[in-house]
DNA sequence: CTTGACTCCGTAGTATACTACGGAGTTTAG
DNA sequence: CTAAACTCCGTAGTATACTACGGAGTCAAG
């Protein structure tokens, strides 16, 4: 298969397959010593979808490659990736309970919001301004999500 | 007060408020005509810690510019801060339901798992592989959290 | 009056995950 | 055989939010 026929299946841009090999994520194919283009196994297909579904886990680009890895590795355990996963879960457990305090400020805000009269009064932008918000520190230092 | 006072004060870096200054998000001060240095009104670090919070809400720097240009503006009212906190509030609803979801998922993978044996016939990765995931489609095409 | 700290300013680099572009070579359908 | 479509490859641009750097000017203490 050419590099399109593989995107057309994984439902990817050609040039995100041509990324993800640059990155280390998919091994580029030998350009046949013939010329030509170079040829994909259709494996490859399911080593995009691999990627796309572990990024819907919330593993970034960067753990994939290390679970690909582990995968590839001889010396690896089952164990190893259970851990990874734990992890991520612990992640989306910290992002969730962050989400959720926003969540509770955001309807504060708009509960106590009149709805009406200038922005130059808003309670909501007051409650910003004076740091009446109650918010918990996110995260010290990284993004809140 | 000087550029660095009120990065102390409001718990940032120098850069940081430059970058602010060159987004819109704060005003820069004229230089003195005598020469020298910048004076930065003390007002400023309230306009920061704003901008501070506004993040912590999960408002991108973009959404807090025109919240200012709302507050600032003659005509904007009360109504206009309370949709876009609306509006954020229903984002930030979304982003808890696909990490709920994923969590779903990771902690479905993570029972499954047998914590033991190599990485290659790890139950985990064999889910990811196979698609066994039922993640719903997450937002289709941007990121998941 | 010197020295160290700080300011000013523009440009460049970091991280993440792509997306686009340009020009040359290749393949394939008509 | 030609023309459209596709591949190859490197580089550059997009978005977000900073962070770092370099060199020149300025300020304040000793």
């Amino acid at each position: 298969m050419r590099i399109g026929d593989i995107a057309k299946e994984a439902g990817v841009g050609v040039e995100t397959i041509r990324f993800y090999e640059q990155k280390g994520l998919i091994a580029q194919p030998p350009k046949p010593r013939t010329g030509g283009y170079r040829d994909y196994p259709a494996q490859s297909v399911h080593r995009i979808r691999f990627i796309r579904r572990a990024q819907q886990l919330g593993f970034s680009l960067g753990e994939i490659v290390e679970l690909l890895e582990l995968e590839a590795g001889p010396d690896a355990g089952c164990a190893d990736v259970r851990r990874r996963a734990e992890t991520k879960r612990a992640e989306v457990l910290a992002k969730i309970d962050n989400l959720d305090k926003i969540k509770g400020v955001l309807e504060a805000l708009i509960d106590a919001c009149p709805g009406k009269g200038p922005a130059r009064k808003c309670s909501i932008l007051e409650a910003i301004n004076t740091g009446d918000l109650r918010l918990i520190p996110i995260n010290e230092g990284e993004g809140h999500d």
